[in-house]
DNA sequence: CTAGTTATCGACAAAACTGTTAATAAGACT
DNA sequence: AGTCTTATTAACAGTTTTGTCGATAACTAG
């Protein structure tokens, strides 16, 4: 035997009660990402995170408490992805629709996209972040619009029309990107795009084809 | 009291195995459809299909079989829905497109939509239907290569450029119109169009942009 | 009508998941 | 040092979910 007779008792460690949180809401969201939101329960995730259920229990309240939180956190980053891509707009000319692609590429995300369908399919609100982005594809309308009335280049373009086809543009991404992030390996495979294809290919051609 | 002090033995519905299956898989996807994934216990699937947790045992041993039988059945109804559509592929014209979107329609269906994002969650293998799915699309590919070198019109379309592009086009239908199952009504609010112009409007513009 | 098959049920057992409590130990602060 | 806070744990209890078993009733076949 290594270990002795007696069974000593097992020395703890002690993390802050911020680092613990994160600890284990870090070990949730590896579960998440490896067996889906069945996963999520607090046994396993103790087992992954190194400590035992009670202190999930402790830090969170509860099971459906860590989910939350979980869920929340995972918001707040998506939120701040979208954000730091925002930031970004002052340098961009009108008619480049670079941002719209990083924005693309942050839905598109495996992790993010994951959390809308988990939203959408467990009910859950994602109403907290609601208003931030809704304000963000409202800045980003106003980029968009300026793009579809360069690319129409002389022919007079009435704003009510131009705006349309902006909304329409920008749905088109946002849902597009949501469908890749979810479904898209699985769909290349079908359609026989090799990865390199599915990826920066289809998204230059998706790029060309957008403002024609 | 209405019922006989003695509790009469109650009478039993004896159905057809099959029958039985049915009835079950019927009330599992109602409950999958209400309250999601985590909502598919056997003994509430029971209590609305009318019968015991046991009975749901005896015909699918075991509660993940009823869960892999359900998925089961409902990628079967995906992939009979969209062989209807094929069905009528004789019918079109070069250059008509109305076929992808009969697919995007089977696609984007709200309960088709979730059984994707549900599977694609817990891992769950469509393997068993995917060679069919795959010879579908590769035929689906056909008659899209056909439509861009007809939409190309005297323009020479190499037959390689045209099959790459037609790839293109149907993942991008594809993964649209799993991202508009999937968050469609979602981005629609934040994006600010009404429910007519996320749906019929959107497509309507969608088509006629894909083939320009 | 009889025998056989099996879909169905009820009651119980087992397992999994969540939550509670009291004790302990690691660190902070005086 | 000593004291206080609290993160951590073990052991236990409650609840939910799943699974087992024997009996029964409904239908079929002969």
């Amino acid at each position: 035997m290594t270990t002795s007779p007696k069974s000593a008792p097992a020395k703890r460690v002690r993390r802050s009660a911020a680092q613990a949180r994160a600890l284990i809401l870090s070990s949730a969201q590896t579960r998440l990402a490896d067996v889906g939101p069945e996963g999520l329960q607090i046994k396993e995730i103790a087992a992954i995170a190194g400590v035992t259920h009670s202190t999930i229990l402790h830090h969170f309240g509860s099971a459906e408490g860590l989910r939350t939180a979980l869920a929340e956190q995972m918001v707040e980053k998506l939120l701040g992805d979208i954000l730091a891509v925002m930031d970004q707009r002052e340098t961009m000319d009108p008619g480049d629709h670079t941002i719209l692609f990083r924005v693309f590429e942050v839905l598109s995300d495996d992790g993010n996209a994951r959390l809308l369908a988990w939203s959408m399919l467990k009910g859950t609100n994602l109403e907290q972040g609601q208003d931030t982005l809704k304000g963000l594809f409202d800045q980003l309308l106003v980029g968009v619009v300026d793009a579809v009335k360069a690319s129409a280049g002389d022919m007079v373009v009435k704003d009510s029309v131009a705006e349309r086809q902006a909304r329409f543009i920008i749905y088109l991404v946002a849902s597009t990107a949501v469908g890749d992030g979810i479904a898209g390996g699985y769909l290349a495979q079908l359609v026989g795009l090799d990865s390199d294809d599915a990826t920066s290919g289809f998204r230059d051609w998706f790029a060309g084809r957008l403002f024609s």
